[in-house]
DNA sequence: GAAGCTGGTTTCCAATGGAAACCTATCCTT
DNA sequence: AAGGATAGGTTTCCATTGGAAACCAGCTTC
């Protein structure tokens, strides 16, 4: 988390002073836009948000879905992503007490964004492990 | 970041099992598309694309304009994303040596999903930073 | 020859992420 | 009633990562 950079040249007011017309400064470093950057910014966050796009999804479902991730952070991830108020969490007391995460309106309008970010991954996967072995070739000495 | 903990110059070989007819599920770990995921689901990588977008920059440029970024941090980023092939390095030998960032045309086709992420933010901080609010508010002590 | 520009790397330290254990609570089995 | 399973977490420990600042190296200007 940075928040905690100095005004470089830019010594304005934190806040108001991002809020140009266009095109905005998520570049300065005080402006609210990176605190919300720094968060969707997020591999587990990206995974959660286009997990849920069908539907309410459990804890635990998620956990199992998600491979790799570890109860601690999913708990955190999410709780990050309720607080942004991106996701709900509805407990249903049922037997073993049951969590429900599911997009908000606010959340459902950030999922396009993220599912274009997921499916680019998808999609243009070959081509970025092609231009690693590409790299890693000529890591070492490079005439270029 | 690295999900089996091992050094980022060696992907692990176990791309096969994930590379189910479609949609391959970004969700199981050993997936490539995980490791593409976890790199473009980064803060300074999106900013840094974003950046790019009007053109080449040259290192402390970039390092000038996204505030708060560390040097150490922008050159390991943007090795990773020479090395994942969305950006070029170009020397040029001037006087003190010029180095220029671009973006490669699979760099460029990503931009365009990093932009809708980027102006998300933009565009619905006043909401996340209202939700952030409400739950703050609701954590002090609202039993309820 | 000190200072400043370029583009980095190195060092130190605090924050973060992952693995696995632990916790609370309610069933089901034995 | 003890033991296990399920659900949803929290805690603990430790390695990796990120950030701040110092350092490095080539070349120019003062």
């Amino acid at each position: 988390m940075v928040t905690s950079g100095k005004p470089q040249g830019a010594p304005e007011p934190a806040g108001e002073s991002c809020r140009l017309p266009w095109p905005f400064d998520v570049y300065e470093a005080q402006c609210p836009t990176r605190m919300v950057l720094d968060r969707i910014a997020d591999k587990w966050a990206v995974l959660i948000l286009d997990r849920l796009r069908d539907g309410p999804v459990r804890f635990n479902h998620l956990r199992r879905d998600i491979k790799g991730i570890s109860q601690k952070v999913l708990s955190q991830t999410l709780k990050k992503l309720e607080r942004d108020g991106l996701l709900s969490r509805a407990v249903f007391p049922t037997v073993p007490v049951t969590v429900e995460y599911a997009l908000t309106p606010l959340g459902r309008t950030l999922t396009d964004a993220v599912a274009a970010i997921a499916h680019w991954a998808e999609r243009n996967m070959d081509a970025v492990l092609a231009a690693q072995a590409a790299y890693d070739a000529r890591a070492g000495g490079d005439p270029g």
